[in-house]
DNA sequence: CGAAAACCTGACCACTTGGTAAAAATACGT
DNA sequence: ACGTATTTTTACCAAGTGGTCAGGTTTTCG
């Protein structure tokens, strides 16, 4: 009998390897293509791996996909935790602004995999955001609701403040080349992350700033 | 001989017709699932027409796809034209996002088209951007750059000003499914709208206004 | 060592899909 | 009404792609 990778109880060295590789090869494929922009050997070439051995690792396309997003997805709502109604607001959004701008500059390929996904209508991952996602926004929504309460920053809607952080830190990892198409090749200096994040910043904490 | 419809120099009513309406169903189609998702089988039967004689009236998939983009460019651009040194920053500022979430309301699928195209580096479109439209914003970036130059606004980037106003607006319409999985059937409603509009007025609004 | 399990490969297949050829049908000017 | 140019359809093909299969090779472990 032929086992599936993955399906044992018991993960061999090689197979946490392989599958590592794998995933490694499919978020530059994915997120540079999309899905169905995708081919299994373009991700099995990128993994230096013949098809069939890539499948033997995977069920199918969509298999490495899914796993590829649960995997990062993580990651990248993790930001979001820390949000809680210990400690200056102010100091929180900045810092929680400062994360999301480092995460764009450092993996703009999970932000242009996850864009891309959403765009499509999240057809596989639909239920996670739903679940998942929504979870974690209420609660931290409902902390920044709070802050508004009290007072602390000016009065705004909280998921409405959640979405724009979003929105501006990750224009910069989806829409790289739009930018790179006006500001050439400056973007790759460091100069261009602070005055993103500077600028981020300053409109984000003055325009929150409790005015009475 | 055979013509190539959109060759002769007379139009017919028919060609524009049917131009049209290969158009429509391609919008719907490409802005949902991207160029490489879609079939020209699927633009055709949105269309009510049969293949071939789709490919009577465009060269192939991606004649329709750059004519697509092309003609609407013009919409997403026109909205920045207006930005001139004479009248109030702060005024023009908010009519700008105002306009730009209008359209992000009304064209959530012209923004998706643009947005997939950008997210996969712009493999057909990337000449215009760095130039038609990196010479509007070089020319709009002049004009905030002389408003913070006098003190009128706070200082800030004026691109990076530029791209996060693009993201506030634009996320409304890209990544509907997310805010969707989040506030539900909400986003339907003129609430929806009128808040998000209203936030992204106060926080641009309240950051961008002069301090000393 | 030796056998069982895990890993890898080359050949192959079914199906989708972009695109064509040629003829049939329709619209249009006179 | 008639002939010509345009529009539409039917039938088709070649390439690309997701996925399978039978068997060969390597690893692992007693």
């Amino acid at each position: 009998m032929t086992p599936r990778a993955g399906h044992t109880q018991k993960r061999t060295r090689i197979q946490e390897i392989n599958k590592q590789r794998i995933l490694a090869a499919a978020l530059d494929v994915f997120a540079s293509q999309g899905f169905r922009g995708s081919t299994i050997d373009q991700i099995a070439e990128g993994a230096n791996m013949s098809k069939p051995n890539l499948l033997y690792y995977f069920r199918g396309k969509k298999d490495i996909y899914v796993a590829l997003l649960e995997h990062t997805l993580k990651d990248w709502l993790a930001p979001l935790e820390p949000l809680s109604l210990d400690g200056d607001p102010i100091e929180q959004i900045s810092a929680y602004i400062q994360l999301k701008m480092e995460m764009s500059r450092k993996s703009p390929k999970a932000s242009r995999l996850f864009a891309n996904e959403l765009l499509h209508g999240a057809p596989m991952f639909g239920d996670v955001l739903s679940t998942r996602l929504k979870t974690l926004v209420d609660e931290k929504a409902k902390v920044i609701e709070a802050w508004v309460r009290d007072g602390r920053i000016a009065p705004v809607d909280p998921y409405q403040l959640i979405f724009m952080i979003w929105a501006t830190t990750q224009t910069h990892a989806d829409f790289e080349v739009q930018t790179r198409a006006i500001l050439g090749e400056k973007i790759d200096t460091p100069a261009y992350w602070e005055a993103a994040t500077q600028t981020a910043l300053s409109i984000f904490l003055n325009g929150l700033r409790p005015r009475r």
